[in-house]
DNA sequence: AACTATTTTCATCGTATGATGAGACTCATG
DNA sequence: CATGAGTCTCATCATACGATGAAAATAGTT
């Protein structure tokens, strides 16, 4: 922003950029790039649009990332402390797990810090080798195998499973399509309405 | 594949390619430009790769379908049998709703004239805003709008968006990320397994 | 104040894209 | 066999892309 305007009143001031906190500048660039793979794909997010909205030159984006897998890798690696919230969701107690993942997922996709990065997986996971795998990995070892752990009956992973099939399509639902009803509830209702299936699904009748 | 075998051969016919039923090379067309579609992606997808893929020249793809949005247009549409089928299901006796959507669902995805259109229109439907209002509009008004038809209860919306919401997840797991275990499932046991909780989101207690 | 390493800008390369127009070709008529 | 409509190919345009290298600007150290 700053650069834009020092160009855009025309300053006298030379254009080129005065020091930033790296830091701040890679998050917005990492930022921009997520909000581009959004809305235009994989392929259709540029360097330069990014760049454009991040407000940075696009050699920067490139000089900060050198590749666009490495920026998409950077947009959809999700923050450490939604893995422990997601850990210790699916290793609660049998009898209020699925309570507990339910929340656990609309309240991960309600906050600013993951909802986006939620978002960008699932959308460039689709087109996207890599992030598929990640995402493989993520939801297959971690979600669906950890989940499974000291289920009681057989049919341990197929239960792991079918809550996992019931969460991603209320995510698609809610979150990505926005499709109603589930679009428009409330957090609250969608818990209830939800948490009984995951219940049913983790230590029910099968 | 002619025309190609004309050049690499160069045999002395001029390289005008002969006439050849339009319906057949359209569909040619439509077919390379749905796997473009699914693997590269809405902007991925090139004219140029498309018209490889059909085997055509790239100026020929842009002859029968002037834009990519007409392309992708044609690459989501159904063939109007699969709409029927779905009315069917949809409007089964209720006892049997559950089971008969989600045979429905699985035989359609496993069918090679609409599996493919599924998959394109499950992708697309993320980038494309006009595929996504199709899916929206199919989804929402024909799917959850008519399975809530002649639901008893009142949440009649609630609970189709429930079932539909089941079947998406399943449809992500098996057909598109291909998660075990669902994706390795066969097809009977992943109805039974799903069936009871579509028919509980039907006319079970909430 | 000079020196060095890092960060940022600018200009540019080769390539691939969507689009278009001119013309070659086929075939069904007259 | 001439004509004209429909089909297909080729060559080309302007544009946008990812990438790179040279140079300018800054910060930290001495």
């Amino acid at each position: 922003m700053m650069r834009l305007m020092k160009k855009a009143i025309g300053e006298a001031e030379s254009g080129r950029g005065p020091r930033e906190d790296r830091g701040v500048i890679s998050a917005r660039i990492i930022s921009a790039a997520r909000d581009e793979f959004i809305e235009q794909g994989v392929s259709g997010a540029t360097f330069r649009a990014i760049a454009r909205r991040a407000d940075v030159d696009p050699a920067l984006v490139h000089y900060y990332f050198a590749s666009k897998e490495r920026l998409l890798d950077a947009a959809t690696t999700p923050p450490p402390d939604f893995l422990d919230n997601t850990q210790t969701a699916i290793s609660a107690p049998l009898a209020i797990r699925g309570q507990r993942i339910i929340e656990h997922v609309v309240s991960s996709w309600a906050a600013p810090s993951t909802g986006p990065i939620l978002y960008a997986t699932f959308l460039c996971a689709n087109v996207d080798e890599r992030t598929r795998e990640k995402l493989r990995a993520s939801m297959s070892a971690n979600f669906i195998g950890a989940t499974s752990q000291r289920l009681p009956q057989r049919d341990r992973l197929l239960r792991a499973g079918l809550v996992s099939s019931q969460i991603v399509g209320l995510c698609w639902h809610r979150y990505i399509w926005k499709l109603d009803p589930l679009a428009t509830m409330s957090d609250r209702d969608v818990i209830s309405a939800v948490a009984p299936t995951l219940q049913k699904y983790l230590n029910g009748r099968m």
